[in-house]
Order: structure tokens, then C-alpha cells, then sequence
DNA sequence: CATGGGATTGACT
DNA sequence: GTCAATCCCATGC
């Protein structure tokens, strides 16, 4: 994946990555679900505008944004939109390709749809902590590369994201249509 | 310096 | 369906 492409509207990057794959050493998955967050919104972190916490988000676009959630998880993102504004896709669940037995010995956990299906869930599962804030998706060690021949013509379907209290009306989720490796599945009750 | 609130998960009623 | 775990960080005194 080249600068360039999250170099972009966070809304288009999110759609977008359904279908590209994560890469994390010999662990690897395929993108089935992302959110969209942006500073002008208030449920994004950079919505109160350049902190210590949210000095990544405002950086250069295609960098890691790692956070810790509830004090317990870590959530993955990918810095979006030209240096200066405060933009992230959140990948919220992957469908296992490589590196499985390794997952399921992080996880703790054998079922495949158990692995990925969650933001927490999948960085434990690939790996990734704290420590790779602010790092690279170009260079690793976390590492995106584009949908394959097989995901190329992936529909993806939007809805309402997923845990917030804020904003929590924008259709900024965006899911793999009928992939079993969702954190919920896509289409919510009304 | 003290406090409150999460971009969640898993266990339990 | 409810709820606790657990800690970082932004905010307010």
C-alpha cells in the first residue's frame, strides 16, 4: 500500500481496506471490518484537538495509532488524511489467513471466528501492543498490502459504529458483506 | 494531584 | 440481558 492511499479521505480509506490484509510476522488476516473516525467528529480521540495522546493521529498518514482500550486491550488504527488533521480508520476484525496455531495460542482460544472478531481481539491475536504506536504500516513490522485477486470485488456494507456514546448515528462502519469473522454482524435492527 | 470515563471483552444471571 | 476488570490520559481543582 502506497502513502498516497491514506493519503485520503478517512471515509474512502475505510471502505477501501475491507479486503486488504494485515501483516504482522507469520501472522496475517484479511480486513473484514473498519471504522472511520475523524477530528471534527467527537467520538475520535483527535476531537479534542494535538495532546500527547493524539500527536500520532495529526502526524503523517499511513502510521500505526495504537491505544489502549478500557485499561485492558489495544486497538489498531491507521492514520489518515494529510499531516495535520486528526483522522484514523479502526480495523475492528480480520479472517485468520496466516500463522493460525500462533493466534490461537495468544488467544487462548480454537475456534477461527473467535480469533479476529474484535478490535482487542485481533491485536492479541497478531501480536500487536502499545509499543508499535506511531510506527510504519509501510516499512512493519505491522505491514497492510492490497486486496487480492479473491477479495477484489468485495461488497461492503455500511452501518453505525460500534461502542460509542458520541456521534454514535454516523453510518461509519464498514463491514465485508456476509463474512462470518465480523465483531457483530453488519446490518443492525432499526 | 485527584478524578472520571472509555473506539472492549468475557463471564455470569 | 448485566457487569467488572484495569489503566491511560485529559481535565479540573
Amino acid at each position: 500500500m502506497k502513502r498516497a492511499f491514506y493519503e485520503r479521505p478517512v471515509l474512502d480509506v475505510a471502505q477501501d481496506l475491507v479486503g486488504c490484509v494485515v501483516s504482522r510476522g507469520t501472522s496475517s488476516g484479511v480486513i473484514v471490518e473498519t471504522e472511520a473516525y475523524h477530528q471534527a467528529e467527537p467520538a475520535s480521540h483527535a476531537f479534542v484537538g494535538l495532546t500527547n495522546r493524539t500527536r500520532v493521529l495529526f502526524g503523517p498518514p499511513g502510521v500505526a495509532y495504537v491505544y489502549r482500550s478500557y485499561g485492558i486491550h489495544a486497538c489498531l488504527n491507521a492514520v489518515c488524511e494529510p499531516e495535520g488533521v486528526g483522522a484514523a480508520v479502526l480495523i475492528r476484525a480480520l479472517e485468520p489467513v496466516e500463522g493460525i496455531e500462533l493466534m490461537r495460542e495468544r488467544r487462548g482460544v480454537e475456534r477461527l471466528e473467535d480469533l479476529c472478531s474484535g478490535p482487542g481481539k485481533l491485536t492479541e491475536a497478531l501480536g500487536i501492543g502499545l509499543d508499535l504506536d506511531g510506527t510504519d504500516l509501510l516499512r512493519g513490522p505491522i505491514v497492510i498490502t492490497g486486496r487480492s485477486r479473491a477479495w477484489s470485488d468485495v461488497e461492503v456494507a455500511a452501518s453505525k459504529r460500534i461502542g460509542i456514546t458520541k456521534a454514535a448515528d454516523l453510518p461509519w462502519r464498514f463491514s465485508a458483506l456476509g463474512s462470518r469473522y465480523l465483531s457483530r454482524p453488519a446490518l443492525s435492527r432499526a
